[in-house]
DNA sequence: CTCAATTGAGACACTTATGTCTCAATCAGG
DNA sequence: CCTGATTGAGACATAAGTGTCTCAATTGAG
C-alpha cells in the first residue's frame, strides 16, 4: 500500500532527523524499512522530504491544539490545554523552523497563517483578563513557544512527567517562578 | 598573525553556520576572506571546527554572564543581569547544543558544568527569596535559556530592543505574563 | 488465479564536499 | 634589507550523497 510507505517514510524522517539533522536519505529509507529507491519513488529528494516533513509537523501542531481547544471553556483555558497537548510535538516544530519553511512559500505562509491565529487567541485571552494587557502579544506568543520547547526537553530527559511539565510551563507562563516576596 | 586568521574564521563559521548549518567549508572560508587551504591549516575539518565554535561560544557565553554577575549585590539580580547579557549570544548556544557538544566528552563535560553552576546559582537565588523553592531548579534553568532564546529572537526579528526583551525575559521568568486576576 | 502495481536490490553516472599538495606571493620580525 | 613564516590560488584525488534506471520478486485487487 503506498500510503503505508509514504507515512513509513515521513515516521522515519522525523525520528532520524531529530538526532541527526544531516543524515543521509539513505538513513531514512533503512530506518523506515524500506528501499531508497523507494524513497526516491515519492519524495523527489531531500528538499521535497522536508518540506512534506515540515507541512505534517505543523498539520499535526494545529490538530493537536485544535483538538485540545474544543474542550476548553474560554480562550486562556483554549491555550493552556493547547500547550499541553503540544509538549510530545514540540520538537518537531522546532527542527523544522530553521529548516525548509522559509525557502518554501506555501511553508512560510502557513506558517505565517498559523503564527496570526496564535497572537489573535492570546488577544482574547487578554480581553478575557487571562493575560497582562501591557504585555506585547508577539511576546506571549514567543515565550509560549519556548516555554513549549523547555517542556518538551523536561520530557525527554526524563526529569518531569508530561502533566508536570504542562503544569510548570503554564504556571511559568502565567505567574512565573519568582519567589514571594 | 595567526591568531588574526583563526579568529576570522571563527567569526565567519559563526555567521554561517547560524544562517545554514549546513554550510559548505568553502563559504566560511569565503565569508572570512581566507583562502580554502588556510582554513584546512588551522582546523583539521568540519568537526574540529564545530568543537572550536562550540568551545569559543561556551566561554563567550560564560564570559558575559561572569562579566554581568560581578555587578551584582546578590544571585538573583546576577541572573537577571546574567540573562540579559547573554541574549546576543543566545542563539551561539542554541545552535551549538544539537551538534557537536554531544560527541566531545571535553564539550560535553564543560556543557554540564555550565549548567551545573546555573542550578547552583538558582539555588542560591532561591534561598535569597528570588525564585520559589518549590519549583524544580532543574526547570528553572530550562525556562531560563527558553526565554533567553526568545528574547534573543524578538531583537533579531526588530520586534522589541535588548532591554525590552532583556525585560520581558525577567518578567516573564519571574512574574509571568498572567492576568491580573 | 491473474495481472497490474509496487517494491527491493543493485548498478550506474553525476555532483559536491572534503582533504592534501604545490608554488608563488605576501607579510612580519630581526 | 633579509629570511622564515604565512597565505592564496589552484590542481588533484578521494569519498560520499544523490538521482536514475533496470529487473526480478512481492503484493493486492479483481
Amino acid at each position: 500500500m503506498i500510503e503505508k510507505t509514504i507515512e513509513a517514510i515521513l515516521d522515519a524522517a522525523f525520528s532520524v532527523f531529530e538526532d541527526a539533522p544531516t543524515a543521509t536519505l539513505a538513513d531514512v529509507a533503512l530506518e523506515a524499512g524500506v528501499g531508497r529507491a523507494t524513497l526516491h519513488r515519492h519524495f523527489s529528494g531531500r528538499d521535497e522530504l522536508m518540506s512534506a516533513l515540515a507541512m505534517q509537523a505543523m498539520r499535526e501542531l494545529d490538530e493537536a491544539f485544535e483538538a485540545a481547544a474544543t474542550d476548553a471553556e474560554n480562550y486562556t483555558d483554549a491555550l493552556r490545554l493547547g500547550l499541553s497537548a503540544m509538549i510530545p510535538l514540540a520538537n518537531r516544530a522546532r527542527f523544522l523552523e530553521a529548516g525548509p519553511v522559509a525557502d518554501t512559500p506555501q511553508l512560510a505562509a502557513e506558517s505565517k497563517r498559523q503564527r496570526a491565529e496564535m497572537i489573535a487567541a492570546i488577544d482574547q485571552a487578554k480581553s478575557e483578563g487571562g493575560f497582562a494587557a501591557e504585555v506585547p502579544s508577539p511576546w506571549v506568543a514567543e515565550s509560549f513557544d519556548a516555554l513549549l520547547y523547555a517542556a518538551w526537553e523536561m520530557v525527554k530527559t526524563g526529569e518531569a512527567t508530561h502533566k508536570q511539565a504542562a503544569d510548570l510551563a503554564w504556571r511559568t507562563l502565567t505567574i512565573g517562578v519568582g519567589g514571594a516576596k
